[in-house]
DNA sequence: CTCTATTTAGACCAAATGGTCAAACTCCAT
DNA sequence: ATGGAGTTTGACCATTTGGTCTAAATAGAG
């Protein structure tokens, strides 16, 4: 996922143009980024202060400024990382193993990050449902074809009758909005339950329900 | 849930103390909290000011302030009329009748408020999401009681065979996540898919196919 | 019609905040 | 060492914004 700095093919013509860059330069994008995740996830972006923001990663306001030119590119740069941990998952999603299987694997995963990384959940979800006016296009353009082609497994699968007759938005909306329930109103399930995904019982019972709900609504019974 | 204007015993003493309340002035605290649902479940708390609530409900930011003392006082009586709304389908959830019919009612109910009432939904999302410090009381106290409520109806419902075992926590927790999924992401649903609630027949679609699931997750095979 | 409690609006204020600027500092290749 | 690119900082600015204050307008009881 980290991207190689690019360095000139050849070094005889001109001296590396080797960066400059302090030593911890790239470093610094990263706790920066990690402090906009934490703050923007949990007041929103206007919510959150630059200071506020640079505080939390360490260093002043105007040096978080010489690194992002502005709070909105910041928070697109932060945006644009959560997308990329969001669709993971999805694109692993396997047609070539048997559907129980496949199924079981992404529902793991899912929960997998719901529980490691709930900050880029609950950023995801914020930036939803205030209308995303910014992630529009990747939604309409990458996510839609990932999940049109998946639906197409899906539906081959139907056809074949490895799993009963289901409409597969339906179906993949349902994981989603599972699995994205206990990252996101992890608090409300708190309040609720008591219980935490980070208690690891809990985790195991959580994606064990929803394996079994999932897969008897696929009409596979799981053998339990 | 309006409270009476306590009016003196004996009008003798003294002439009825009546309200001399502008006829709509109660007509104008309803305007001003449908504007404050508008704004702050599209922007949040802190993307929502006050002179553009005001401008939404059509009066100047001052006459609000003369409502409402402060912004923050706005939103929590904007949650609450929220919280109400959200709590009402839990409420209705009826143990006297037949699992499979109690459970395809509330799936129906939050559906038909994902459709009818999404701007509340979405605050309550965006509340919940953040931390709710707000509401966290209400969560730990009424919610949870009467969530336990309903556990023990379907749990009992369990013991007797009546349904297949499953954690009620659960259960529930996915019926939520599922049903305000189509209000919360509606921008993700219709991006994917193309389709919106506001369709009836994508609506009911969506209601079949979440009966469905739940049910045979139930162990009820739907009969269709 | 008058008198008073209620309502409305405009001017104003202090704090917070996003962002700019020029100066200072740190490396590193020469 | 040193010059210049890259980095960091504190001072500063303009705007937004939540909220106050005062005065005008208004509605209804008598």
């Amino acid at each position: 996922m980290r991207a190689m700095t690019e360095t000139s093919p050849d070094a005889a013509v001109a001296p590396p143009p080797a960066r400059r860059r302090r030593k911890d330069g790239e470093a610094r994008r990263v706790m920066i980024l990690d402090a906009g995740l934490a703050l923007f996830s949990s007041v929103g972006l206007h919510g959150a202060s630059v200071e506020g923001i640079a505080e939390r990663a360490g260093l002043s306001k105007t040096n978080l400024l010489y690194y992002f030119p502005s709070k909105e590119e910041l928070y697109i740069a932060v945006l644009r990382r959560v997308l990329a941990v969001w669709l993971d998952p999805l694109q692993a999603f396997d047609a070539d193993s048997e559907p129980a299987e496949a199924f079981r694997h992404y529902i793991r995963a899912k929960l997998t990050l719901s529980r490691d990384a709930p900050q880029a959940s609950r950023l995801f979800c914020l930036e939803i449902v205030q209308g995303a006016p910014l992630l529009r296009p990747e939604l309409e353009g990458p996510l839609r074809d990932l999940v049109e082609a998946k639906a197409t497994v899906i539906r081959s699968w139907s056809a074949q009758g490895r799993i009963g007759p289901h409409d597969p938005h339906h179906l993949i909306f349902s994981i989603w909005a599972i699995t994205q329930h206990y990252a996101d109103f992890a608090v409300q399930v708190d309040a609720v339950s008591g219980r935490s995904l980070d208690d690891p019982a809990f985790f195991e019972s959580v994606v064990a329900s929803t394996q079994d709900l999932i897969l008897a609504g696929l009409g596979l019974n799981p053998a339990r």
